[in-house]
DNA sequence: GAAATCATGCAAATTACGAAACAAGCTGAT
DNA sequence: ATCAGCTTGTTTCGTAATTTGCATGATTTC
């Protein structure tokens, strides 16, 4: 019951990146240098929120990752669910069939009601107020 | 991101038996077969329900497994945590030393919230109104 | 072509899951 | 009282999946 430290990884990352601005491209070397990443580790991590749409990536000389929207537009739940897959507390949320009792059981609804909020929570925290506020 | 399997047998062990009321012993046998729940494996769950006070257990021919406090008192959150141990969305949440950021991070402030939320109503949820309502 | 950077694949470690075998306690009949 | 039978408690093991981390390769800019 918990994210995963990728998840986390990726938090602090797009935290870096609104910290200083969408025009500056920062090495992923560095942005895991002063977020205590594992460097090698964080560049699987970039990759995700690349192809997720969160952030975007130039190689070469000069490269570096950028967010690829505002930092008001990215949730936190953008960021979790682009690395962990779909947050379900648990496995009947998403998917009721994968329970014998299903849509019969009254605590399938209490976890749905749970994972409800929870959801909202996130996903109405952006990376701006995190960053200013 | 979610509780174990362990977590989900014992909620469904725990409505059975509030569902039969606390006067009859169920075996652990006849519980596993109705909840399709591996025997073996609830044989730990049980146990591990017994010392965290849910449920009694009495060994022997007739014994069998009751609530032991009225269902209205036991809570989803009691039993989950009897399983899992203590929830926690993010590692920091209990502990803020685990990561160098601590205190001074703005998210972890999220986590917290989103925990505390959690945790009410997980705890607000009890046995009783689940097998009535 | 060289340097810097992202991208991909691979291995160790941890945890979850399930099953089996064994030990211990209670009941009731003898 | 004693013994046999039933039921839970404990321990152990093996398998599978996930998580975590590292190393190497591919790509772009200069
Ligand atoms: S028993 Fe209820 S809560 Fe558990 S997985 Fe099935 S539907 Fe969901
Ligand atoms: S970076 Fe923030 S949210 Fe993540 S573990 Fe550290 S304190 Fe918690």
């Amino acid at each position: 019951m918990q994210i995963t430290k990728q998840a986390d990884y990726a938090v602090r990352a797009v935290m870096y990146l609104s910290a200083h601005g969408r025009r500056h491209r920062m090495a992923t070397n560095k942005i895991a240098m002063d977020q205590k990443i594992p460097l090698s580790f964080l560049a699987k991590i970039i990759s995700q929120l690349s192809i997720a749409g969160v952030v975007h990536t130039m190689r070469g000389a000069k490269g570096g990752v950028t967010l690829s929207r505002p930092a008001s537009e990215i949730s936190l739940l953008d960021v979790v669910e682009a690395i962990d897959g779909p947050i379900t507390l648990n496995e009947c949320v998403l998917d009721a069939s994968v329970c014998p009792f299903g849509e019969n059981c009254k605590v399938h609804e209490v976890w749905c009601e749970a994972h409800t909020d929870l959801m909202n929570k996130l996903g109405a925290t952006d990376f701006q107020t995190l960053v200013s506020g």
